[in-house]
Order: structure tokens, then C-alpha cells, then sequence
DNA sequence: TAGTCTATCGCAATGCATTGCAATAAGGAT
DNA sequence: ATCCTTATTGCAATGCATTGCGATAGACTA
């Protein structure tokens, strides 16, 4: 997903969760349901982004794609990736630094919290994240997006030593 | 600030708020705290910045510099703003595309909010804020950054929309 | 004033992400 | 099997942000 203003989720979109079907079948499907192609390059991509396994920077996913397949570009890669995020089969936010990360939704839905103090970086799961989520709906009417929240502050140990 | 896991803000680094001294003066007189020179582009750099009060990737506050003056490059734009935000007076969020956007610290702290479903955004002043924090420093002990505060999620018009 | 030290600057190169365009290949229809 | 349509791909170019390095210039000392 190029990630400007003009993107957007259509509402409603979710990939069938039926656990019975593998992953690569059931993106098959998404896919071709939209009229477009399974092609081997695209299963490679989804496979090196599973066996990466949370958290890979598109610049690491498009290392490791071209590790397995010379002749695959990064465009290929992050279109790739755009095309699993538009299907809701991935996800992506920016870390600290500004660029990507990926990972596939299968792993549960999560936010990520980074220390400014030590550099820490822990995530925070659904349950974790859900007073977090009732407070940003109570102050804003916001239903914020878990997958998207990336935090940065300071953790309990760098405040207790901030204020010792 | 280059915005890597190796960036740290140090503890209790914050700018003396003295509203007697102007901006201009109390940057001049950090900086040379510092051992550091207060140079005429500083200087365009920090007015260009207070005239885009509030919001300004580091590409259009390149732009507007460079109409200034004709010999800024990038680096010393992007290296100055690094400066102002170590020493507190600026501070940068990543938009929802990754890119920075930098404000000064004169504008109150404050965080954002991007709609997916129809791209508006909105603002988070510290008030609004509060609860929000509070809630993540219950679930995760973290104090975070309401600067870098950067959510994503669906306004309540599109979930209206959406729940149709 | 001359000399030294070092912060700053411009330049060029690099990395990551994105996009337009032309060539290719896949799939469906006849 | 052949043709036609269109999705996909690779390439090259672009934009944003960052960094190393050499040249410059400012500040401080003697």
C-alpha cells in the first residue's frame, strides 16, 4: 500500500478465516476472486513474508524474495505487498524510523511500543491494547486502527531512573 | 534526528520556556550552550519552520528554505532540524505515508489522527489526550510520547457509514 | 594579527519506497 | 490452436531522507 491520502479500506473487507484452508489457497482465491493472477512470484512473497513471521522491513522481505528469486524486483515486492495488505492478508506500520514493517495478519492483531530511553521495543496484543483502544474512542470517536498503532515513550524502568 | 533505534533524547532535556527571551534568542543561546554556532541558515531554517506553525514535511520545509536561500541543501535543512529537536525546541512525527513532518515546540504538544475510511485528520491537543495516556501507562506502564502520538483508525462518520 | 581547532556546509553518493511505461505472459473466448 | 484482452513484471527514473568527506569559515588562543 502506497500509503498517501488516497488509499483507503474498503469497509467490510476480511479475509476468510476458515483455518481449514492454507493460507497460500485461501489467498489464491482472494485474489482471483478480484479478477487478478496467482503468479509463483507472489507465492514466494507471501511465503518469505510468513517465514518471516511478524516483523520484516520491506527492505529485508525484498532481500530475502531476491535471495530465493534473482529476477524478482522490488516493485514486484512492495506491489506484492500492497496487493496482501489490500486483501487484508498483511499489514503494515512505520517504526520509529519511518520505514515499513510487515507482517501477515495471521499472527494476532498488535501495536507496537518503542522506549525512547532504551530503545526497547515490546508489542502489545489485543487484550493489552483494548482499554487503550475504549480511551481513544471515549476522547476522540475514533475507532483506531490496533495494527497501526505504533507508540514511542518511555518504559517503566529508563521513567524510573528519569526520576531517580 | 535520523530517527534509528540508536537515537535517545536524554532525560530531562527541555528547553528553558522563558516567554521574556524571544525563540530566535533562547535557540542562539542553546546552541552556543552546546559549544555550537548559531549561523544565519539556523536561523532561516527556525523561521521557516515557526512560519509553517505546525505542520511541514522535511521536503517542503527543504522547498521553502531553498526560496530563501538559493545555496541550502537538504543536508543542512535536515541536519539543523535534527539539531532544534535535540535540543527540544522541534519535534517530528512520522505521517501516515512514513514521512516527517516537523513542528515546533511552541505549538502545545499534541497528537494525530488519520481516517481511513475517509482520510481526515484530526489533531489530539493534551487535554483530549489525557485519558489516552493514562489508559496506555495502565496497560503497559509507558509513558508515551503525545508528539509522536500517530494513530490511525475510522472517524465516527465512517463507522456511521460503514455499520449502515 | 597570525595561527589553530573544530563546527558547519555543500556535494555527491546511498538506501528505501514508489511510479510510469513498455514488454511479457496468463487466461478466456471463438 | 489462435486471437484478444488485461494483469503482471522489469526497468528506469523519481522523491525523500541520510551520511561521509573534503572544503570552508568561525571562534578562540597566544
Amino acid at each position: 500500500m502506497h500509503c498517501n491520502k488516497d488509499s483507503r479500506i474498503l469497509p467490510g473487507m476480511k479475509p476468510t478465516t476458515d483455518p481449514q484452508r492454507s493460507l497460500a489457497t485461501r489467498l489464491q482465491a482472494s485474489v482471483q476472486a478480484r479478477g487478478q493472477r496467482w503468479t509463483e512470484q507472489r507465492q514466494l512473497i507471501a511465503d518469505v513474508l510468513a517465514a518471516s513471521d511478524g516483523h520484516a522491513t520491506g527492505a529485508e522481505l525484498v532481500e530475502r524474495v531476491r535471495a530465493a528469486d534473482l529476477s524478482a524486483t522490488p516493485s514486484t515486492v512492495y506491489r506484492t505487498l500492497d496487493l496482501l495488505e489490500e486483501l487484508g492478508f498483511a499489514s503494515h506500520h512505520h517504526g520509529v524510523d519511518g520505514r515499513e514493517t510487515y507482517h501477515l495478519e495471521e499472527v494476532l492483531a498488535h501495536g507496537h511500543l518503542y522506549c525512547q530511553g532504551c530503545g526497547a521495543e515490546v508489542e502489545l496484543d489485543a487484550t493489552a491494547a483494548k482499554p487503550i483502544l475504549a480511551a481513544i474512542e471515549r476522547a476522540t470517536g475514533y475507532a483506531a486502527d490496533l495494527d497501526h498503532l505504533s507508540l514511542q515513550g518511555r518504559c517503566p524502568s529508563c521513567r524510573a531512573a528519569a526520576a531517580r
